[in-house]
RNA sequence: GGGUGGUUAGCUCAGUUGGUUAGAGCGUUACGUUGACAUCGUAAAGGUCGUUGGUUCGAGUCCAAUACCACCCACCA
């Protein structure tokens, strides 16, 4: 017996529990199908899990129900990410708690806690992962830092350094000053904000009195200039081209050269060059062959080739200024709005600094990463994405790899004495290299640096199936069927992976990409702990139960769009599932149970072929859009039919069969309820797999369970079987309508008639008088043998006129009222259709098949019109 | 500066190749008889589909321009 309430707490997780100890989630690899496997966007070991998430991992976990039940392979490989950064600064902060830097610890102690850590808190996000009810392969979890995936990652490293694909370079770098490591491009973020743009002047060397005027948003870098650049077009400046000038306060002298970097219209029209602290200047300096000087610490303070060494840029920039003040040289100060760049983790500004970094050659590794995608290899969806995609891979910088952190993926390079660089797999290799290249044995060292997160996760497709080993999963999962991801790591992780798999694979690492957008709050802001409005989906399944939250998320995902966070509708959804239940108890105690050889291309009443043919239309409705990647319509056409049609109306119309006396009927009405309510489940499990179950097991004893089940592919629907009840429905809700608006008490048992020549209509009056009646309140309902009479009331349904008598209750010009208003929107109808129809450029132009159906309703309107009148005149005197 | 997406009912959103009277959920109003369900049922109100042009027999849907909103990318002193 099922319980009287839904309570999704009850059941959902020990369901969960269920599957997994049975290993229901494995592949089936016996399967002679063909493989379907998605690799789970790793979650950072670190997190907690968002609504973003939830959203991610319940259309993928519909993907992958929806596949095993189609009877494939299916895999969905689950793991999680080290996440570099953001992992050593929660740890970091833990430490900090009880006073402790990781520099008290040193490396090796410190990376021991990142684990120990890791092993403590780290399960958190799988076990939210399982409470949605994630159907992925947990004995093959993996963890980018774990031995294989370690062994990927220097491999591919070792094979793209001895591709001359990585090197060391001294660049300028985006630095970040709080965890004092460089970053790549994307880990910036550039942000708007007011600031100022400081207005001063360089004595000419040899001049006096002369100057040369610039400004500057960063003054306190001018003691790393090394030139000031003019436009050779700008006339009024380029009589300084190749003189000197002096920096004040260093009194130092540079050159004053011809650039097209200074732009006359721009600023003073002078630039001060600083290349070693600003991208472009860096640029300037390498055409001019001009020095570098540094003058930050790698904390952001400023160093010794300053006069003021030690303290903060900001403290700096304003001692500049009050020293360049006191020397009579500034001329004025302006608010100037600019970007300045943020660390996405650290949240402090980003300095450009010369470092020795290691980069990935990504212009080399972006062509054939661009090439499958132009060639469909790999399809993007929707398809939007590709046009972002093209255009960051065709304008791709080289990607800075190399992070100066402790938690991470060690590089795989050894230093000789004299700074030779070895790079093999492990150091016996490199000690071999090195013993050969010297001649004799030398002590190495080892990079210190570890890799951008990224790289590991580039590798995921194929490092979690086992490369480099050849294994039998890579040989039948990769490449995989789809990623599902949101928009916002297109770059981060899309784009790394493209390369990384064709470099090392030559295969796609997915054919499909399916990218959703962001969870929002209900107002569609971005969802933000310092916005306080955050959801967390643990509360809300809590709450409601994950089904309802999982049938939020496939409901309103629609392609290219974000989704804004709505309780009231996950509320509605738990509703639905509440419903669901409801009509399974129904089900239950009217002793409804599946039979075996239950056939539902046989069964004989009306009402059973139609609820039959509208669930077999809906299965495809589902299927359709599962296939097409049309999560919201797939929901949608599950949903409809469940409450619309199998509860509203089939369980309302077999209420008079099941309480009545007729036992074949009622025999094959059970069964053929059993069968929808079967149906249902089947169909909707890939969106709401905990009730389902639930219902499935509880209310039958079955041979396999629900989630191995076979999803239906061989429907054919009856499209007559459909048309008979369709037309019941619709006389019953123009009944309904008309007691409504005749303010007739509900509980009136009324007599009906409906006048219509048609045989048919004769016939189906006659077999659904008692489903007509029982669900729109009448006595009896019948063909009008004779003339309609002044005290009925009457109104029109398709090609029938339908008529209520009511004796003494007609209240007379109201009912005028009634049918004026009904005659008005006639009227209106047929106004439209007659000037369409007499248009000779639509008669001539439109399909046939349209000006057909155009003029079908043109009649139809003209006699429900006639009609109309008719009972108007009948009552004109009364 | 470049690019992308959005603008449809009070709110949040659907609307697949242009073709009935533009749909749903929530909210609102009225009424609730019945032995699955008040986490419910029935009925109803509510929209000139951002604006302006264009293409077409026909435009929410295609094209152009424009306004506003959101996001992404970019080295502008």
């Amino acid at each position: 017996m099922l319980e009287k309430n839904y309570t999704p707490k009850d059941f959902e997780e020990k369901i969960y529990e269920k599957w997994e100890t049975n290993g229901d989630f494995k592949p089936d690899m016996s399967s002679d199908k063909d493989s379907f496997c998605v690799v789970i966007p790793p979650p950072n070991v670190t997190g907690v899990l968002h609504m973003g998430h939830a959203l991610d991992y319940t259309l993928q976990d519909i993907l992958i129900r929806y596949n095993r039940m189609l009877g494939k392979k299916v895999l969905w490989q689950v793991g999680t990410d080290h996440a570099g950064i953001a992992t050593q600064m929660v740890v970091e902060r833990n430490l900090a708690k009880d006073g402790i830097s990781r520099h008290d610890l040193g490396r090796e102690k410190f990376i021991e806690t990142v684990w120990k850590w890791r092993e403590q808190s780290g399960g958190t996000i799988c076990k939210q992962l399982r409470r949605l009810g994630a159907s992925c392969d947990w004995s093959r979890e993996r963890f980018t830092m774990d031995e294989g995936l370690s062994r990927a990652v220097r491999k591919i490293f070792v094979n793209l350094y001895k591709d001359g694909l990585i090197y060391k370079a001294k660049k300028l770098v985006n630095w970040d000053s709080k965890f004092m490591t460089a970053v790549s491009d994307l880990e910036v973020i550039q942000k708007e904000c007011v600031g100022k743009m400081y207005y001063y002047r360089y004595p000419i060397e040899g001049e006096e009195g002369k100057y040369i005027h610039i400004a500057t948003t960063r003054p306190e870098t001018m003691f790393g200039d090394t030139a000031v650049a003019v436009s050779k077009d700008n006339e009024k400046l380029k009589h300084l081209i190749g003189k000197n000038c002096i920096i004040p306060i260093i009194n130092r002298a540079i050159p004053i050269i011809a650039d097209e970097h200074a732009d006359p219209e721009k600023g003073t029209g002078a630039v001060k060059i600083t290349p070693a602290h600003d991208f472009n200047d860096f640029e300037v300096g390498k055409r001019h062959d001009l020095p570098l000087i540094n003058v930050l610490n790698p904390d952001a303070t400023l160093n010794e080739n300053t006069p003021y060494e030690g303290i903060t840029t900001l403290e700096a920039r304003q001692k500049t200024i009050d020293a360049l003040s006191e020397l009579g040289l500034m001329d004025k100060i302006e608010d100037h709005p600019m970007v300045i760049p943020y660390g996405d983790r650290s949240g402090v500004i980003i300095e450009p600094l010369m470092t020795d970094q290691w980069f990935v050659d990504a212009p080399v590794l972006a062509k054939e990463a661009i090439r499958v995608v132009e060639e469909g290899e790999m399809e993007f969806l929707p398809k939007t994405y590709e046009k972002t995609y093209f255009e960051w891979m065709r304008n791709i910088q080289p990607w800075c790899i190399s992070r100066q952190l402790w938690w991470g993926h060690q590089m795989p390079i050894w230093y000789g004495p004299d700074g030779h660089i070895f790079c093999e797999e492990n150091e016996e290799l490199a000690q071999a290299e090195a013993d050969k290249f010297y001649g004799k044995h030398e002590e190495l060292t080892r990079e210190t640096d570890v890799l951008d997160t990224w790289f590991s996760s580039g590798l995921w497709a194929f490092s979690t199936l086992g490369w480099p080993d050849k294994t039998e999963f890579l040989d039948t999962f990769y490449p995989t069927s789809v990623l599902v991801t949101g928009f916002d790591i297109i770059f981060f992780w899309v784009a790394r992976m493209m390369m990384m798999s064709m470099y090392m694979m030559k295969k796609v690492p997915f054919k499909k990409c399916y990218m959703h957008g962001l969870i929002r709050d209900e107002h569609g802001h971005k969802m933000s702990k310092s916005k306080n409005n955050t959801v967390d989906p643990i509360e809300t399944i809590e709450k409601y139960g994950a089904d309802a939250l999982r049938f939020f998320m496939a409901a309103m995902e629609t392609q290219g769009r974000d989704i804004n966070m709505s309780e009231a509708r996950v509320a509605g959804y738990r509703n639905f599932a509440t419903k669901l239940w409801n009509a399974a108890r129904f089900g239950e105690m009217n002793e409804a149970k599946p039979v075996a050889d239950f056939n539902p291309d046989n069964v004989s009443l009306a009402v059973n072929k139609w609820i039959i043919a509208k669930a077999k239309e809906a299965t495809l409705e589902v299927t359709k859009n599962l296939n097409a990647y049309r999560f919201s319509d797939s929901a949608n056409s599950i949903y409809q039919f469940v409450w619309g049609t199998f509860c509203d109306w089939y369980i309302e119309m077999i209420k008079p069969i099941l309480y009545g006396e007729d036992e074949t009927a009622k025999a094959e009405t059970k069964a053929t309820f059993a069968w929808v309510m079967d149906r249902i489940l089947v169909v909707l499990h890939p969106f709401m797999p905990y009730i389902t179950t639930q219902l499935w097991n509880n209310l039958a004893t079955r041979d396999v369970e629900l989630m191995h089940h076979t999803w239906p592919t061989e429907d054919v629907v009856d499209n007559q079987a459909k048309e008979a009840i369709d037309w019941a429905i619709e006389v019953i809700t123009v009944i309904r309508s008309l007691r409504a608006e005749m303010n007739l008490p509900a509980g009136a048992k009324l007599k009906a008639y409906i006048k219509d020549d048609n045989n048919k209509i004769a016939i189906y009056i006659k077999d659904f008088a008692n489903i007509i009646c029982s669900l729109a309140r009448l006595e009896t309902i019948e063909t009008l043998n004779g003339e309609i009479t002044p005290d009925m009331v009457q109104t029109v349904c398709q090609s029938s006129t339908i008529l209520l008598p009511l004796k003494g209750v007609v209240d007379f010009s109201a009912e005028r009222e009634r049918l004026q208003k009904e005659l008005a929107g006639l009227d209106k109808n047929l106004a439209g259709y007659a000037s369409k129809l007499s248009n000779p450029n639509f008669v001539e132009r439109a399909p046939i098949k349209v000006v057909e159906e155009e003029k079908k309703r043109q009649t139809e309107a003209l006699e429900n019109k006639a009609k109309v009148e008719e009972a108007l005149a009948r009552i004109a005197n009364l």
